[in-house]
DNA sequence: CTGAAAGCGCTTACAG
DNA sequence: CTGAAAGCGCTTACAG
């Protein structure tokens, strides 16, 4: 490889005439600058990109904390991360990993989370002593991280009141809500839905406990006993784990469904992921979706596209999430003031899992 | 961001003496070292990665060049080469945008690809000149690469013979393949099924000709005369291509199909992605899998999973291929002989999409 | 307009 | 065992 001495040397000039004629900067004469350009050329020169990040200290690499991969709505806002970044002239390199420990040896200006638990996870980790700008997307404007970051915050309340709205303006007023066993997001989305059905409930006149609709699922929750919680984020050797996903848990939820006498019409679930889970297990059992039982999802996958069957979802854009959260962290790095803080644009994109339901035939 | 120039000065040493008591390396005192240690770590000292690369001259980054993301069977790959990747120290960048000519400013030791198609537009424009280790994986042992790389081969005559012993040993006969329109890859392996069904076919004394049993489809080939072909490498500008996938082709091909007096009882896809879409096209028209018309693909996708039904399949190993491919890049970085040359390990996964024929049930 | 020099943060022979 | 010096490849005031 030429290096910038070749190049000055080969044209009989100094390196730093070289600079100011590769980067168009300064002052040099316009036959020596393309004199120069022309040995820099023939010589097959190109600026040594780490002797740049060196004097300029950034890479214009960033890095996306993952805690699972396979996820589609994770997929989809890195790569709604990558498109900004490219764009912008930054690269977005992905750890699904997140052995944070190694971060001080990598090579990133920035860190970017889709999901506040990891935010946290570092900030409470290496995070605290080691100092880099960082972005997250939270569920929750009143979560408090341990490090002043920039967040942008999903607007839950009404995505939740999006789903409702749908599903009662679709006759629906039993409606049933299905989520992991822990994780404080999916509390915070309960606890919106609650506190929302509680209000139609009396409108209604619905003498019921909300708690009555309510399925909590987690994997391996079939055997009593042997309550394994798999980790929140995955490490590599969590190989017993290797296969979670929000989809086994909308599964599992299903089989709970079915050893109860749940009277719900319709069921929002935390994700898109386990409502497909959800479907399949209702399917396997003959039940049908939506003739027997509805299903709404939040987050508007890709897949719906692939399935047999398209999931009528509220939909967060993760893409352009990603693509904002992405912006953000840049603005941060370059010294402008991010725009976004509250992300509030949750779509509704109707499927086919919703049956219209007659006034005259609720109970 | 102390440096190992504040380091020095407050422990009163010189930068010589910070950098081998922190690499420990070459000679220094013991109590000298556990003194710098002690300074260095209460200034919370790390040291620069920027400048260690520019002295190595190494990033122990890598960079896969793939076509499009949300393909499962890319994902899968990109999995398995970050995990190896992870394991040896390096980390593995994706791009998607394949805009070759920024790789000059990138940070990267070595380029990987999935894909010879992919590999070649490197190799033809900005990898001729710009040189950089690369390791691809190839569909075709024979494929003459512009320049000499590292190649990894998949085995496909193993492949197709895996698949169509399969389907023998179900009793079908009249076997037929699926495949996208272009591509050499799409090619390749349909020669070799021919091939292979052409002895077949002598065998059973069957007179057909191979060609009646074959479906090329491409999007887009609907509407005659506006035969617009996707690129086979998507840039951030084709926006019109953004949803382009195999699952869509897929569907096409049963559109032809249902047009068709294909007397096929079983077919074989390019690839897993055709293959769901195959299947969807074919049960919307009331048809059903396996009992009206048997599917198998290939690669193994962890969407298997996630379906409604399991699409019998030959797993090319998706994550140890990108593993295995990784690894021979990191070798050849490090100076080692990578090992792997041949890709010779498909698996059949049995599905449900492959019906069991009576042999007197056969015309 | 151009070049010599100092510097980005680190390493590593080379003297001592 | 330790420090001064040169070097990795580049940039950018500072003189001229």
């Amino acid at each position: 490889m030429a290096t910038r001495k070749d190049v000055a040397r080969a044209a009989g000039v100094s390196v730093a005439s070289v600079s100011r004629a590769v980067n168009n900067s300064g002052y040099v004469k316009k036959e020596v600058k393309e004199h120069i350009l022309s040995v820099a050329d023939s010589l097959g020169y190109n600026p040594n990109p780490i002797a740049l990040s060196l004097q300029s200290r950034r890479t214009r690499q960033l890095i996306l904390y993952l805690n699972e991969i396979k996820a589609p709505y994770n997929l989809q806002f890195f790569n709604g991360a990558t498109r900004e970044a490219y764009k912008r002239g930054y690269s977005v390199f992905l750890d699904v990993h997140c052995d944070f420990e190694r971060i001080k040896g990598y090579l990133v200006d920035g860190v970017l989370f889709s999901l506040d638990i990891v935010a946290e996870k570092f900030l409470n980790s290496v995070g605290a002593n080691y100092h880099i700008p960082v972005v997250t997307v939270t569920n929750d404007a009143s979560s408090a991280l341990p490090h002043p970051v920039h967040s942008i915050v999903i607007d839950n309340p009404k995505v939740i009141d999006t789903a409702v709205d749908y599903l009662i303006s679709k006759g629906h007023k039993l409606i049933g809500f299905i989520l992991p066993k822990r994780g404080r997001d999916a509390e915070m989305r309960l606890k919106l839905f609650k506190s929302r059905m509680n209000r139609e409930f009396k409108k209604f006149g619905i003498g019921l406990s909300i708690d009555d609709l309510i399925i909590c699922a987690e994997i391996g929750d079939e055997e009593s006993g042997n309550n394994i919680d798999p980790p929140l984020i995955f490490q590599p050797s969590d190989e017993q784990f290797e296969e979670y996903s929000s989809f086994k848990i909308g599964y599992r939820a299903a089989e709970h469904y079915l050893d109860s006498r749940n009277p719900a019409t319709a069921f929002l679930c935390f994700n898109d992921d386990i409502g497909y889970g959800f479907m399949r297990g209702i399917e396997k059992s003959g039940l049908c979706v939506p003739s027997d039982i509805s299903v709404m999802g939040i987050d508007g996958i890709y897949l719906r596209e692939w399935f047999e069957k398209k999931l009528t979802t509220v939909s967060l854009g993760a893409e352009n999430l990603g693509a904002v959260a992405t912006g953000a962290l840049i603005d941060l790095l370059e010294g402008k003031k991010p725009k976004f803080l509250i992300w509030s644009s949750p779509a509704l994109l109707e499927g086919e899992t919703v049956k219209v339901i007659q006034k005259e035939g609720l109970s």
